[in-house]
DNA sequence: TATATTTGAGTCGTGCACGACTCAAATATA
DNA sequence: TATATTTGAGTCGTGCACGACTCAAATATA
């Protein structure tokens, strides 16, 4: 057991750990996403509706933990984009259904190697991958039900 | 092996979860932080300067991983809020000299339990936390290397 | 069934984070 | 030593990310 001043220190600092790696993975995407011209999180807005062309805003935003004042304004400028559309629901008026529209739904297949490019980038083994994966979704849900 | 496909689901994509964990962690700090009145990069800020009392920006930079577009305005906004001073060197002109002000070093003793109350909230045992920062801090080496 | 509560999407304001670029000072090179 | 190159800090513009809040629609409760 080290010293109370010893995790006062940045090299100790898990979480700083994070944050930079998130920040640089995140740097990393850049230029393999500027063929398509989105960012990273419309990336992700991409990955849900891949899955599920046609959801809630309220879907999208709890798949991506993001809240309704971060997505809001990011699936307009997406709609702008022309990657999906906006329309209201009719069961519920308050939800707003997102769309995968058809510049977005192109992006799919041409961004098909786009994880293995990525990944690749870490020099991790698969075993050091699957490790790290397995302790952030841990992370990540012990944090999230917190809430 | 799983099929290409499958790499574009967003519950296998181990980016997300690093970018999902980075944003949860930053948000347990709000609270923790806000009896100290200050952002979660502005704490990085101190951490380095608790270390050393007067460093270049440069230095703070390359610790942080961030750059001056970013940190110019952050490090003036704790100026402002009189944790630091910023003073330009005599060794080099052109760089400018961040120093701990007396606000700024007062944290450091009232935020030394905060690394722990921050990484108790995990619910990771000792094991898990060494392997993710581990993990992490090779990742970070990785992706750093190759700029 | 009238009223209270909850919920989904949104606005507003602030603080990063970073690409592209500028500018002056320091350093390297012809 | 004059010129070219590099370096440190900065401006500018754009896109998140989120706390605090609003508002209307849906749901729960008296």
């Amino acid at each position: 057991m080290k010293a109370k001043e010893e995790y006062q220190k940045l090299e100790n600092q898990i979480c700083f750990s994070l944050y930079a790696a998130s920040r640089l993975v995140t740097k990393c995407y850049k230029p393999l996403l500027k063929d398509f011209e989105i960012t990273y999180p419309q990336y992700l807005v991409l990955l849900v509706l891949w899955e599920q062309e046609a959801v809630s805003l309220n879907f999208i935003a709890e798949k991506l933990l993001l809240q309704s004042n971060t997505l809001t304004p990011l699936v307009k400028r997406m709609e702008e984009l022309e990657l999906l559309t906006r329309t209201k629901s009719h069961m519920d008026e308050r939800s707003i259904i997102i769309s995968l529209a058809e510049k977005g739904r192109a992006i799919k297949d041409a961004a098909i190697d786009l994880p293995f490019e990525l990944v690749s980038g870490f020099n991790f083994s698969m075993e050091e991958i699957t490790m790290l994966k397995t302790l952030l979704d841990k992370l990540v849900n012990n944090l999230n039900d917190d809430q």
